[in-house]
DNA sequence: TGGCAATTGTTGAAGTTTCAATATTTTCGC
DNA sequence: GCGAAAATATTGAAACTTCAACAATTGCCA
């Protein structure tokens, strides 16, 4: 029994081995962690966030805050649940991100008058004008990524990125 | 003068925008926020992250951790600074989560002999029994996006990562 | 209609990360 | 070999994020 148990698996084995090297990878327990996804997108994440980070602190500006006058350049008002979803943070982060930018003039509430509930989030001049100068420092950064990794690539990781992000939802 | 600026001005623009729309995408100010390399990058390293995150939760174990066993794994030490490097955290960060995982018995401290100033980690064989637990919901995570997305596009993905990261380096 | 559940945003406490300063050890020039 | 500079890891304070609880409003349905 001990014996027959012992070849049958390593006839699987050998079956799985065969099988897996032509068709696809084997699902190794060891893959390292380099070779995770996960890892992945937070290494190139990480790096190319500290880049724009570093273009951004040329204006004093963290990246959230670029994101969020952004999304509001265009005056239509936002709740804070749209914006949230929006520029990736959650509620209460974001209630105290914004906080700051009120104190510095860059947006303000209003309250919807269709719903009391919510609050909506416009951008100020100031804040207009603010977000110009940040995304010609974002639109450098960009394109200083071109130049080093390619057009295509980008355009094609870009690409990529989306279907994945649609995919995960 | 202000003629001829004017239309050397127009010119330029006539030239550049003619150009831009035949080599490559024209530099436009606004481009949304959701095309922004950084943007997407971002969001899909959240929604991996979470993903990732929630299957650990099983064991209890945040990413950081997952990670940190996982380089530990071959049983060879790593200074503090080479693990930090390894698992995309900055030294004072490290620091403290590793604290916590002495705590927990999962790694250990050693002084480096060959350099006093160093500190190497190692993974205890709690560590490693918990880290093959780990590496297990990790694979069943990516199996999972491989389900939706794609054994091609997941590959694809991979591979421009990497030399994403590469060509900023 | 009245009241209960769901939605929206904020708050304060707890937890985490980061920055600057520190202690220790090594390296290197002189 | 000595002393200044660099490298390594940790610490404590400050800053930031997150969690859970809360207040206000709306939607629902019985």
């Amino acid at each position: 029994m001990h014996i027959e148990r012992a070849i049958s698996a390593v006839h699987s084995l050998i079956r799985v081995k065969t099988k897996s090297s032509i068709v696809a990878k084997p699902p190794s327990q060891n893959t390292p962690l380099t070779e995770h996804l996960a890892y992945l997108l937070a290494q190139a994440n990480r790096e190319i966030n500290r880049q724009l980070e570093s273009r951004l602190a040329k204006e004093g500006v963290p990246v959230e805050q670029w994101r969020i006058l952004k999304v509001l350049f265009d005056g239509n008002g936002r709740s804070m649940g749209e914006l949230a979803d929006a520029v990736l943070l959650n509620h209460p982060t974001l209630t105290k991100i914004v906080d700051r930018m009120v104190s510095d003039a860059l947006v303000y509430r209003v309250q919807d008058p269709k719903d009391r509930r919510k609050v909506l989030m416009f951008c100020s001049e100031r804040g207009k004008i603010l977000c110009q100068r940040l995304n010609s420092l974002a639109m450098s950064q960009e394109a200083h990524i071109v130049e080093n990794y390619g057009n295509k690539s980008t355009n094609e990781l870009k690409r990529l990125l989306e279907s994945l992000i649609d995919s995960a939802n």
